[in-house]
DNA sequence: GATTTGAGGATTGTCTACAATGCTGCTCAC
DNA sequence: GTGAGCAGCATTGTAGACAATCCTCAAATC
């Protein structure tokens, strides 16, 4: 029976963890979900009390969260939630694509018997989960569905690139430009991924994520656009 | 006048910094030397009294080497040095090849002038270097020139994740498996790829990054080897 | 009125001390 | 003799206080 990994990272949650990976998560949903909003100023002290530790933890924490690009520091003048910006979303996807598609070629060629049959088996259930039209467990199963991949390409340094820095970037702009998807289409890309992974064929199954992650990117834009820039359709 | 950028990440050299930004470079060029030598436990007390400071920064500085790959840390237990192994040089090697792809692809169709003649110049610099057999500099100027068609690709996120992340741990491969290195033929394949950058053919420079990087891994590779296991030579 | 400059406060950087955890090497039972 | 279990020590994790830096805002000068 696998262990049913239903977080991005897997810290044994919470139990007997050191008291920075206890909050890291913490702060990670807050800043993905927008309660710390884009962009505004991070106070150590005022961010430790939030949590009932000392500053020497968030710090670290914080430190944590710039690797993860959720967070900029600069030193003497302190931390920002990061921003999100139509450059930088195009620059996120523009290599989390090239990313993605080497794991799925990875995949197709060293994916194990195990590894394939959870896909096939979390595929199923994302189709049944659409069937029912239940929409935040697909968000979160179109995150384990790519993790899953990543995680079959066998390469620790693509995992480590992918899963440790861009992936809560990726989730934060999914989640707040809040994409409510296009999941009937998605899914059915999904499956096509699967089948070549399968196959066998690196070069196909590298294709059709690439294209599946370009239709994310466009989504995502979209939403943004709207987002940034919604003065044109308010002033008239 | 462009400010010559002799190291991988420009910190102001030194002055006025933070003390994590002083010890930082000054530990990372310990390990990448092997003075701290591959896989060998890190005290913190004993680094902190080593440069002068207290344990706070020294943390701060772990972490930073702990994003490039450089340490792993476990909690409770402490940092070691990555050990450089067979499996982890080829993960590595694979990943940096699509992404330096990439970096060439994207330089091919955005560099701009200024950058392609800095581009030019350094060629000319290594050429130069390379006809009075000066290895030395010839080393750095490979990294330097990596390094500007990364930033020319212009993605800051790709930058960020070869420069911040990967560049590090493939100088310490590159300098402890010293391939005393293949600088006429080297030099000869960045010829090629600046010209191609120049034509703005994006795949044929990816191409030939791609195959210049394999080189480089091959030769690694084969140092490598030699290091982790002289037993067989050293027995009979 | 606009710009500069400096004092005051707020925030980050660093240090020291203490608490919690893991490791080492002994004793003791089998 | 070998393995388990415990005590002591070494090392990491956390807290709180002090030092250094930056930002704010008002007063003064042009």
């Amino acid at each position: 029976m696998q262990p049913t990994k239903p977080s991005i990272d897997n810290p044994a949650s919470d139990k007997n963890q050191t008291l920075v990976e206890q909050i890291l998560v913490q702060i990670q949903e807050s800043i993905i979900k927008g309660e710390l909003r884009p962009g505004s100023k991070i106070n150590e002290q005022a961010l430790a009390e939030k949590y009932g530790i000392s500053r020497g933890p968030t710090r670290e924490a914080l430190q944590q969260l710039e690797r993860q690009r959720l967070v900029v520091r600069i030193p003497h003048v302190g931390a920002r939630v990061a921003t999100l910006t139509i450059e930088e979303l195009n620059d996120l996807y523009e290599l989390r694509s090239t990313l993605e598609a080497m794991a799925c070629e990875l995949a197709a060629k060293r994916i194990s018997e195990q590894q394939l049959n959870q896909l096939w088996a979390l595929l199923e259930k994302q189709e049944a989960d659409l069937a029912r039209g239940d929409s935040y467990f697909q968000q979160e199963g179109d995150v384990d569905f790519h993790y899953q991949i990543i995680r079959a390409s066998g390469n620790r340094h693509l995992q480590e690139t992918l899963i440790g820095g861009l992936y809560h970037l990726l989730r934060m702009y999914r989640y707040q430009c809040t994409s409510s998807s296009r999941p009937v289409r998605a899914i059915a890309e999904h499956r096509r991924i699967v089948e070549a992974i399968a196959a066998g064929d690196a070069e196909l199954a590298g294709l059709l994520m690439r294209r599946h992650i370009e239709q994310g990117r466009q989504n995502t834009q979209q939403r943004l656009q709207q987002l940034t820039a919604p003065a044109a359709s308010a002033v008239s």
